[in-house]
DNA sequence: AACATAGTTCCATATAATGGAATTAACTCA
DNA sequence: TGAGTTAATTCCATTATATGGAACTATGTT
């Protein structure tokens, strides 16, 4: 007997883009293109990005900019709205999952002296959700909410190891492997074969797979309770400075953080039942 | 004959909340009400918050969940979704007026010493935008972002008296002088009195009227070409270290950061009413 | 186990979104 | 400056989508 998932685990699969439906759907896709956008875009620009018509397009992007959710700027180019940040600054401050993870984080940083992130999954993308960095490099907003793909960086292959394999496949299958740089895993057969090495010995690696230069060492953060919620905690350190051995020497304690976290989260979480 | 004003700047005027109309608003809306609650809401509790009836209800937070904009937890409470930091780590890198005035608010702080921020007005509230402190105090992302009341803060004051008078007074009249603290101005009289005041010297001050123990001076930036573009800097200590006098030396360099980063949005100067 | 409360689904109806085309405004260049 | 061009905005009959009351299911409580 399958009982019916709810509607909320249910959906959630799909990460946000192009085929979007409902009326909703419809006006973060345009929020999307504006958003993932490297030019500045003007109204035509969209509407040629976007498969709206034009009176549809137009009145997607006026609601938007009622709702503060889009700005427009002298030359009619849209920019993501001000908004965004109220709402922003209130998730992360408000994030449950953050805030257990904080002190233990804070104490990896300690414990190995160079820059910690806490990474969330979301379909095949890593969402940054903290970070902690010694020489605080003052303008650190614009990364946490940061995205990388999951299948090139320590954070998004450990996260991806504490998937069931079904919906492991799943996502594998969608993933567009480019390569990075000369270390990037080049197809899914390799990936999963890391994955499979991840799921065993507990520890994830980016060997500069993402970024030339760039090398972490991260462990998976997951509950059996809600398996589609996985993430990661992982230390980062330039290639020069942080040798293979130094990134060995971690395992173990980035193993005990991610354990630390899922330890707070069940007690978080257990007064319930 | 009036020339129809274009949608984009004719409808910015009300601040997101309660009144909000079509599909977008309505759900927007709902986002809202779980942002700004301090408790952790299920849906009976949004749906007693809200005004809709269930079905619809429903349906649209599952829609929220489906964007991303919305998760929840094993509890079935609802939290802001981790897309929203997505969207607002694009929002405030990609910010053409925080870029620009970015290098003036830091030689600001280098001058002083002192906390220094970057507010934007939204309707009658400040969004900080950007902050510079000594001591890094790590956590800053929540702060970039959060709102504060425009009328008992000197970024706000100091934004307030930059709109045009009848602007200005509509939007006095909404706002609610709530008395955070002894020194909290009382009423909308005081209030246009004080604007008055930093109109004529180009100067506002908080003098504790939001939190007890922390004073500030601020200088307005407002753009003559787009009125409802109006922001400031600030330099804010806490009471026992930055005297009056202190804040008084600062006036000048405060205006001078305003000046040049309107400036360097190649603004003009409106002539002071 | 029975009750109570919370969450989810259904579907005829009303309402809001749609989109093609016309209108107006904003540039461009001679 | 004004004709020519491109971009932005508005209009409105049609259609698709959101609505919301009520029935239903699941969850938690005494």
């Amino acid at each position: 007997m399958s009982k019916p998932q709810r509607v909320a685990t249910d959906r959630v699969k799909r990460s946000g883009g192009s085929q979007d439906t409902g009326t909703l759907g419809k006006a973060i896709s345009v929020l999307d293109i504006i958003a993932n956008s490297s030019e500045a875009l003007r109204f035509t620009d969209v509407l040629k990005l976007s498969d709206q018509p034009r009176g549809t397009l137009h009145r997607q992007i006026s609601n938007l900019i009622d709702e503060g959710l889009i700005a427009v700027n002298r030359d009619n180019c849209y920019t993501l709205g001000l908004r965004l940040l109220q709402f922003a600054s209130k998730a992360w401050a408000g994030n449950e999952f953050r805030n257990v993870a904080a002190p233990h984080i804070q104490k990896l940083h300690e414990a190995t002296g160079e820059t910690v992130h806490l990474g969330v999954l979301r379909d095949i993308e890593v969402i940054y959700l903290d970070k902690i960095e010694s020489r605080q490099n003052i303008r650190m907003v614009s990364q946490i909410g940061n995205t990388a793909p999951a299948f090139c960086t320590g954070v998004g292959k450990a996260a991806l190891s504490a998937l069931p394999d079904e919906e492991l496949h799943e996502r594998v299958e969608r993933i567009e492997f480019r390569p990075y740089t000369p270390n990037t895993l080049a197809d899914a057969a390799a990936l999963l074969s890391e994955i499979s090495t991840i799921r065993s010995t507990g520890n994830a690696y980016d060997r500069e797979e993402h970024e030339l230069g760039i090398t972490c060492v991260a462990a998976p953060i997951f509950s059996r309770t809600d398996a589609l919620f996985t993430a990661s905690v992982s230390v980062t350190g330039p290639a020069y400075r942080v040798t293979p051995e130094m990134l060995a020497s971690w395992t173990e304690i980035t193993r005990d953080t991610a354990s630390a976290i899922m330890q707070s989260m069940a007690i978080q979480l257990s007064p319930r039942s």
